[in-house]
DNA sequence: CTTATGTCTTTCATAAATGAAAAACATACT
DNA sequence: AGTATGTTTTTCATTTATGAAAGACATAAG
């Protein structure tokens, strides 16, 4: 009984996962040619049948099955060590956590805080909590209130304006129905707006603050959207005043122990000169249409 | 951060337990220099230095000492799978190397260590060359010398003793002539006797030791025989004394970790068994003939 | 001290592995 | 039915990895 290369359990894993050669292939940096011949070489070795082969694919037999669920924890032990090289390297991802909004403004712009040069991973996390960096979670945060939290070092970056928003040139009938997000994901004072002041006209609920976009921009209604984001549109129009009971402001928070860093300093300095250049555009003042 | 190829991971354990390139290039069935780059390799793609190196062996470092102990799980996954594959093969195969003459006495003596209820199969596998067991390419194996290797177990049966032998009663002109194998299949001292000792005697060459025997019953000269095989052949007897210069050890070997092996104890128990009844007939001592 | 031995590292020729491209085939779409 | 698409398998030229051998070096023995 001949030892088993052990990236052959490597590539036969892979084979698993994606069905086939192609994506195998792609997944381990070689050819589908070359795929195909090493399972070939692991059935030999084995002894057993790992696959059945088709056209459209490969499909783990009884005995693939059992080999691939043994080869689990082998899975398991190098993601352990892969967590550890990255530790070994001190810093090499940075953690973005933000609103939808601001999350969907920094991809439009990703050229000015991240680069693949910068020889760092940026992780990006949507959520409309309050970013509180806890327990090393995150390691950069947006947030709409200043933090009091002694271990955060934070910087003011402006107001953020809201107002309702609808389709251009809509047909009046369909335009004052409320989109909304549901109650239950309605976290932030805006998403709260339509259940507080219009619940008996909410049309549509929708799980994510992005379909409200979407819902608004095809005509089925309003939404309570920043006005950087409404007024960036040129399908949407305002429907009304700013509502301005919803402004508030906005802070980049940072872990204190981070300051040295230099991923993380980097990614909020870009962070902040970005959100800085939009200052006006947050705060509701209508822009060009150049940007 | 680049995936690393798992077999690095094995080569790595392989020169961490043998504590340098030579040992771990054995068990591996690879070069030291080969197993020296994959380590050097393996060390740039970690990103950092996982052995302290010397002349005299490869020592762990901290963080190589690290990883060790990561990887034991990976390790234990692929026994696992390896018994599978075992277990696969209904745990069926005993593959037993050893010198054609020794083999020959197996066969003759079959009963003595394998029967068909035994629920194994007995490969057997001839070779002159020294049986390492090297990358599980046999399970028991016979040698001339006693194995130094740290990961082989061996047990004496005795010695064995070498004469020429000739025809019995042969007319007295043919059996002064020598038969020999040819100079490049002259792997053992006993094999290389007539080239070394009656070169321009040599009246005929064969490929296979199993000849010399055939050609020696038929009259056609004299060869150099182990007394085992000569003494125990009635058609056979010796040309001349012992000699005594070919005489050396024989030992029985087994991996280490085949200990557990039922099959693997089984064969080695009952082959030391039959070797050890034997050794007096090995050592040239002459038998009564009625064996 | 010198010599012998064992081990690692480097160089170079060779063997083995690889990927590009073509062929074969299955499935989906028109 | 014909065509388009996606996937695998095979062939062949190229690339990469390998091992043999030489050199360098450390350690042990005499």
């Amino acid at each position: 009984m001949k030892d088993i290369s052990w990236d052959a359990y490597q590539i036969f894993l892979a084979v698993a996962r994606h069905g086939g050669l192609t994506g195998a292939a792609q997944a381990n940096g070689l050819s589908p040619a070359t795929v195909g011949r090493r399972v070939l070489d692991l059935e030999q070795g084995i002894g057993r049948q790992l696959f059945a082969r088709s056209q459209t694919g490969y499909r783990l037999t009884a005995d693939g099955q059992a080999l691939f669920e043994q080869l689990q924890a082998m899975d398991a032990v190098v993601r352990k060590v892969d967590g550890w090289r990255q530790e070994a390297h001190g810093a090499s991802v940075v953690r973005l956590m933000a609103g939808t909004w601001v999350t969907w403004l920094v991809c439009e712009n990703i050229q000015a805080i991240w680069s693949e040069r910068d020889g760092f991973r940026l992780d990006m996390s949507v959520s409309e909590r309050r970013a509180t960096l806890a327990h090393r979670q995150g390691d950069v945060g947006v947030r709409a209130v200043a933090p009091e939290e002694p271990h955060l070092a934070s910087r003011h970056t402006g107001d953020v304006a809201y107002a309702a928003y609808r389709q251009r040139n809509a047909p009046d009938g369909l335009s004052s129905a409320w989109l909304a997000v549901s109650e239950e994901d309605a976290i932030s004072p805006y998403l709260r707006f339509p259940h507080q002041q219009a619940a008996a006209s909410i049309a549509v609920i929708v799980s994510r603050p992005r379909s409200l976009l979407d819902l608004t921009r095809a005509g089925a209604g309003q939404a309570v959207l920043p006005c950087f984001v409404g007024d960036l549109d040129p399908g949407l129009e305002r429907a009304g005043e700013e509502l301005k009971q919803l402004r508030h402001g906005q802070w980049i928070v940072t872990n204190n122990e981070d300051r040295h860093r230099r991923e993380i300093r980097t990614v909020s300095e870009r962070l902040f000169r970005l959100l800085k250049s939009h200052a006006d555009l947050f705060a509701g003042k209508r822009p060009s249409r150049s940007l």
